[in-house]
DNA sequence: ATTACTACCTGACAGC
DNA sequence: TGCTGTCAGGTAGTAA
């Protein structure tokens, strides 16, 4: 479920509540949600304050007097807070203030304690345009699969990448090194835009993403591509077409978007 | 370095 | 109803 501008919209509706909390009890009720150690991982939790709330890439990070709780939420993972543990709950934390529920699927979503930020590369929200165009230039293979490895660039994912290069007219095979300086540096700022329009509308809800109030996001309303093969494009009227670009669905405009 | 494929999990939905 | 197959916002691991 969650891109940049999820995991940011996450961020932004706990920050309030979590910052100076203290952590008085971690329940797990899924082993996998605490990497396979549940009890190392409450025992490092409890009794801590919460310092900060951040995010690097789609890694929502605690920090804590003595590290760094690092949550990914990958699919269907959720927080919620003050909410009602359901058949899905994975993990409790009781806070002073209140209570904190990791609600996940799928269960793919992991709590990981960390010393150290976790070994992604530069945020898409943080990079530099000539860091981003190198980035790019930097390699052999075809453009949507780099943006989607997050030791390149942390962030984004299947809905974004589709929008991002949808805007910036680059179809989602075209050899990335084989792009222009000018091609590359409007998709950077295409980049900038899409995400900055997504967190603004709280996200994109394709079916169950919901920030730590319950609210839904509204950017699923403004998708130009993703989830609409068949469908006119916007620009052109073309149909937009799906196929199957590194083993993930992919919406383009066959018209609008050229190697 | 790049690409392909499998696996991890569960649920929704389409088609028979 | 109920079975089967496909798909899903993510990523790690292995092999060619």
């Amino acid at each position: 479920m969650p891109e940049l501008p999820e995991v940011e919209t996450v961020r932004r509706s706990l920050a309030p509540f979590l910052v100076g909390a203290r952590i008085l009890e971690v329940r797990f009720l899924s082993t996998l949600a605490a990497g396979g150690r549940p009890d190392a991982l409450a025992a490092a939790l409890v009794g801590r304050t919460i310092q900060a709330v951040s995010r690097t890439g789609k890694h929502l990070l605690l920090r804590l007097d003595s590290g760094l709780l690092d949550i990914h939420l990958r699919m269907t993972g959720k927080l919620l807070w003050n909410a009602e543990p359901g058949p899905h709950a994975r993990a409790i934390l009781t806070l002073d203030n209140g209570t904190l529920v990791f609600d996940d699927v799928r269960q793919f979503g992991r709590f990981v304690w960390r010393k150290e930020p976790p070994p992604v590369g530069p945020d898409a929200l943080g990079i530099d345009a000539p860091a981003f165009i190198d980035v790019l230039r930097a390699h052999r293979g075809a453009i949507k699969p780099l943006l989607l490895r997050q030791d390149l660039l942390s962030g984004l994912g299947n809905i974004y990448v589709d929008e991002i290069l949808f805007r910036a007219g680059i179809h989602p095979n075209a050899r990335a090194a084989r792009l222009s300086r000018p091609r590359l540096s409007r998709l950077y700022s295409e980049m900038k835009t899409v995400l900055g329009e997504a967190i603004g509308a709280g996200g994109s809800s394709i079916s169950d993403y919901v920030d730590a109030t319950g609210q839904r996001g509204s950017f699923q309303q403004r998708h130009r591509v993703y989830g609409k093969a068949g469908e006119p494009c916007p620009r052109c009227g073309a149909p937009i077409r799906r196929s199957v670009v590194s083993q993930r669905g992919t919406h383009f405009c066959p018209v609008c978007q050229k190697r």
